[in-house]
DNA sequence: CGGGCAGTTGACCCCGCTCAAGCGCGGTGG
DNA sequence: CCACCGCGCTTGAGCGGGGTCAACTGCCCG
């Protein structure tokens, strides 16, 4: 991890949610002054779960990966961050130690709000309140899906969903690509299932024409039948 | 349902979480002539996933449980609530339509506040609002950690997991019998299983004197060996 | 008395996990 | 420069957890 001197405006990051457009001219002028940001590295760690969260990070560049380890070591993925996603409100909103991991999984340019700070705009702009209460919400509306479709659906179904839920998330490159590259393990770590099991049906999949494989580089070829495949029971 | 001439007053239900303890008097006396109560019978559904929520609901007595609907139409459990908990304000406050249905499974008195008086609470009251967001995040790390046990345990240790969960949260009568009565098909639905093999190891609990069993009624004789069960991987 | 639902049990078998072996590739050190 | 090592990936074999299907029972209720 590696300090920016360089720390960026608020307003570079205004996209997907809009939690800081909540905030004041003013307040964003403060919080330019009161956040840092940092550089972290492919495989650097910004918190474990079980331990104590100081702060709320917003993510300027990068991507992170948050997950929960099971008793035999195995990562669960429970979610990802990216440009514009905070994190750590949970913590630091209910109390509680850290539920989850994060790992940066493409270098990352992270700012940082000390807990007392966001707080302090938590009770004094209630458009920004909300719209905390509104990002909690929508997370656990989609946590409760995963747990049905974790519950009910099979493997497969599983990860052709997973396959569409990262294009829908990371969009793909110029040649098609999802622009997120995840070892076969992690893949397997999202699904909840063997890595083994991932790497069948992938290259099942990539005999059926439903995507075409590159190493990590994924394209999804038919998103219909993806999506056939994902919802049928 | 039937309606309750009999509005009870918030502070009966100052149980479990204080939600309602954030307002004042003056707010309490409002809110005492805004809502509304009614009686649900057991089975009667109080909202179903995918329709619009016109408010929050806080339950005086009684339990319901919310739950999803897979493509084939088996329940999946997401969880329940009891004297005090409030549900509801999810979809108010991402302004989603609700993401479970929800169902009384016991005969229930639940009070019902209105959207624009619940928000308006929110905006007029930072302790109410910070004590719904702890709610909401709390909720959020609760379905993080079923994501990852139904992910990663298999149906014995998570079926003693529910056991002790339901114990947790309902308690045992006189006569050491959970306070919750669920068909083995709810149980089911909660662990994320077939119906038969709830049977199956419920039957092998009470041989290895885990558990008693009568009809519906369920008594833990060793809730250690059940956590040991349960944690182990 | 009969219908229907919850519960139970047995038989069967398939999905997906585990284990093991082999491959490709990039980094490192001799 | 090449040999080696280790990690990620792949494939095959084997098997067991648990899902499905079917049949039966007991009980409630009309």
């Amino acid at each position: 991890m590696n300090y920016n001197n360089n720390i960026p405006k608020c307003e570079d990051c205004f996209v997907n949610n809009d939690i800081f457009r909540k905030l004041t001219n003013d307040e964003l002028d403060v919080l330019l002054y009161i956040k840092n940001c940092n550089i972290y590295n492919k495989g650097d760690t910004i918190y474990n779960e079980g331990t104590r969260v100081t702060g709320i990070y917003c993510i300027k560049s990068g991507i992170v990966k948050h997950y929960k380890t099971g008793n035999d070591g195995k990562e669960q993925i429970i979610r990802f961050s990216k440009k514009g996603d905070i994190f750590g409100f949970r913590a630091i909103l209910s109390g509680d130690s850290a539920c989850t991991s994060t790992k940066v999984i493409e270098e990352s340019s992270v700012c940082f709000i000390p807990a007392a700070h966001f707080i302090k705009l938590i009770k004094e702009n209630s458009a920004f309140s909300m719209g905390i209460m509104k990002l909690s919400c929508i997370e656990l509306g989609d946590a409760n899906q995963y747990i049905l479709d974790i519950a009910q659906k099979n493997v497969r179904e599983r990860l052709a969903e997973i396959l569409l839920l990262l294009n829908d998330n990371f969009g793909t490159n110029d040649n098609g690509e999802l622009n997120i590259f995840l070892t076969r393990e992690e893949l397997a770590g999202i699904v909840g299932t063997a890595t083994e099991s991932v790497i069948r049906l992938l290259s099942e999949f990539k005999k059926d024409k439903l995507i075409e494989l590159n190493k990590r580089k994924i394209k999804l070829l038919d998103v219909q039948k993806l999506k056939r495949l994902s919802e049928l029971y």
